[in-house]
DNA sequence: CCCTCGCTAGTCAAAGTTGACTACCTGCCC
DNA sequence: GGGCAGGTAGTCAACTTTGACTAGCGAGGG
């Protein structure tokens, strides 16, 4: 899955309406050019492709209100609402290693209600389990470990990052079991996205180091 | 940087002089397939894109000795083994949040001396740290933690995985100062490819739950 | 002796990603 | 009142990735 239209979705729909330029700005808002390849080209390709696939309804172009070029308008179909549940549920659900595609669900998940975000944690950490067993039975060699050499730290890696992984998502568990958080149909959510006009507080200013991609 | 060039690079230079196929068959060897978008189309896009810029040699097709279709033979050119180590350094030394980078780098760490990998992983401990700090201190509001809500989780995701990964690394740097696994220079090296026409014991059987890509 | 199965070796179109580029408008300084 | 810095909104060509497809050959069964 691209996680690109799972925050593209997500972030038209909070809005009600959007045009790709909010979009853009919801998600550096949320961080996402950190830890995710949103970057203009992608989200305007995104939107394009979600339209011509019935999943945003394109209306005509608008006249800019604050300088620039007119611009499109997007709203979230049903079946584009179905398509944003179904790619929520899988990022919170399935342990695929890629770390983005969980923090796209971690800043989502609120638009689902409490029970079912706990059953879908529960979920994932079954699927490590089950990920970590299939990996450590099949890569384990018959003559015994070591016959990988240095190979063999590859996997040491990614068992390592699945346990950790699982703490981790066992303490978000704790977390919100203990009532963390506004979650769907718990009266005012947190407000996930920015205002027209609204200034973003975490505005890309300087550079960081060890800042990539 | 794309995981695939390092790989492809490193079977390449592995073997001397090798064909699409054995490359291929390297990865699926290395587990690459699992941990890594190591794909058929993208390898071959590798070995024809590398070669149009200088980093392979492609030698005219040879027919087949097995079956199949005629073959093209790559041979790395210096070019290509001056990139093919600073990708290799740079996928130890940096933190970029990408596993399948790391995992690349430590299937082929080996190719370096002992010390100059040592001295990457160290380089690599550093890197977490400064974006740690970087990280940490830019995503703080003033006004005290908890004013992010949920979207807060994933910057502690982020830190968590930090903060694991440096510890993971710190383990790795131990066992080789320790000794473990043999290095450039220090003798017999570790066969991490397989010879033309040899069973690679790891081959893809039935898929394992928890798979994914 | 023929036919199918599976392995070998690779191609291709469609989709996604990247980074640089453009055009427009506003506010502000001189 | 001219011009220019900076924000707004988006386009585009080049490149990479994906997944499905193809064609050739040998082994083995009937």
């Amino acid at each position: 899955m691209s996680v690109i239209r799972l925050l593209v979705l997500g972030a038209v729909r909070q809005h009600g309406r959007a045009h790709g330029y909010q979009v853009r700005n919801d998600l550096e808002y949320w961080g996402a050019h950190e830890w995710s390849n949103a970057k203009p080209g992608s989200i305007y390709h995104a939107l394009k492709q979600m339209a011509k696939q019935g999943l945003l309804h394109a209306h005509e172009v608008a006249p800019s209100t604050a300088g620039g070029p007119p611009r499109t308008e997007y709203e979230i179909t049903e079946q584009g609402t179905e398509e944003y549940l179904r790619l929520l549920r899988e990022a919170l659900t399935s342990y695929d290693q890629k770390p983005d595609v969980l923090s796209a669900g971690l800043g989502l998940m609120v638009d689902l209600d409490r029970a079912e975000a706990l059953a879908l944690l529960e979920q994932r950490m079954r699927s490590i389990g089950e990920w970590r067993r299939a990996v450590t039975e099949y890569y384990t060699p018959e003559d015994g470990p070591g016959q990988l050499g240095h190979i063999g730290e590859i996997m040491d890696f990614w068992v390592h990052s699945a346990d950790t992984g699982a703490e981790w998502t066992r303490g978000l568990i704790e977390r919100i079991r203990g009532g963390a958080y506004t979650f769907a149909g718990e009266g005012e959510p947190f407000v996930g996205v920015l205002a027209d006009g609204e200034e973003n507080p975490y505005a890309t200013r300087e550079r960081h180091p060890g800042d990539v991609r």
